[in-house]
DNA sequence: GCGACAG
DNA sequence: ATCTTGTCGC
């Protein structure tokens, strides 16, 4: 019968991302973002879904807000959600963004004055197959200036994890040493970042949304006390486990007390 | 058949 | 995303 199930469905989603991929905003907006040691900048945020082993339908949807330059936390949301969306590569979007939105719009409707002026996301934004990853997908929708951060390298238009690139990462010498990412159409797209000393690995980074790639990866750097910046971070690592361990007392307990009704 | 495939 | 312990190094 439908032999290709999700063929029809790529379709409405790559027209959706064509669409909304004219809405994005690739340079600075703000005034904080012109300033040399971003003076103004006050608070950023970081979201992420967290799952948890053989499911892959319930995960805890997190936003956490940090103040800067102190990058102590703020604000912290989380919240179990269902997904619908599979996931697709190139289409990550589809998956998250909703619950990333819905968090946003939590935090705007009660503590409107905790707004982040800046949203790191999980994921690649401009750096993407059609220019349009996670970070900018969700920039577009909440208005926010965005920056994506992925850890891994997606191979996309002409930028290959080849030996050329692994001879650019081992020239990146100190925390804030980075190179571009350039796709075939000589556009740069992202950059890849030595975001500590310490780690010799790179993250990619590229812009979602309202911010340019310099300032995005300048940024992402006075945010990295560890690889990977502190607002994802902290939304990864805080209340995520707790959170969905609680979820899973409250759905396991109720049916194993069923067992006395009969 | 083999490699790629953000999270 | 998550599965998984120890291990080597500062």
């Amino acid at each position: 019968m439908s032999a290709a199930p999700a063929e029809d469905l790529v379709k409405r989603w790559e027209s959706e991302q064509a669409r909304l991929r004219q809405e994005v905003v690739e340079e600075d907006t703000e005034d904080w973002q012109r300033s040399a040691d971003f003076s103004g900048l006050e608070r950023v945020g970081g979201v992420d879904l967290s799952f948890i082993k053989g499911d892959d339908v319930n995960a805890c949807a997190q936003l956490v807000v940090l103040s800067y330059p102190d990058l102590e936390v703020l604000y912290e949301d989380s919240q179990m959600v269902t997904l619908t969306a599979p996931y697709i590569a190139g289409f990550l979007a589809f998956r998250e963004t909703p619950f990333l939105l819905d968090a946003i719009q939590r935090l705007e409707k009660n503590q409107p004055e905790l707004l982040p002026q800046v949203v790191f996301v999980d994921g690649n934004g401009l750096f993407h197959y059609r220019e349009f990853g996670l970070a900018c997908h969700l920039g577009v929708l909440s208005g926010l200036p965005c920056v994506g951060v992925a850890k891994n390298l997606l191979q996309v238009q002409g930028v290959y994890k080849n030996d050329e690139h692994q001879s650019q990462i081992a020239a990146l010498q100190k925390g804030g040493d980075s190179f571009p990412l350039t796709a075939a159409s000589g556009k740069v797209l992202g950059k890849a970042l030595r975001s500590s000393d310490k780690s010799s690995k790179p993250v990619y980074v590229s812009i979602g949304h309202k911010i340019s790639v310099d300032t995005a990866v300048r940024l992402t750097h006075t945010c990295c006390r560890y690889r990977v910046p502190e607002p994802i971070r902290q939304s990864c690592a805080s209340s995520g486990p707790s959170v969905i361990i609680s979820w899973l007392k409250s759905i396991t307990l109720p049916s194993s007390s069923s067992s006395f009704t009969h």
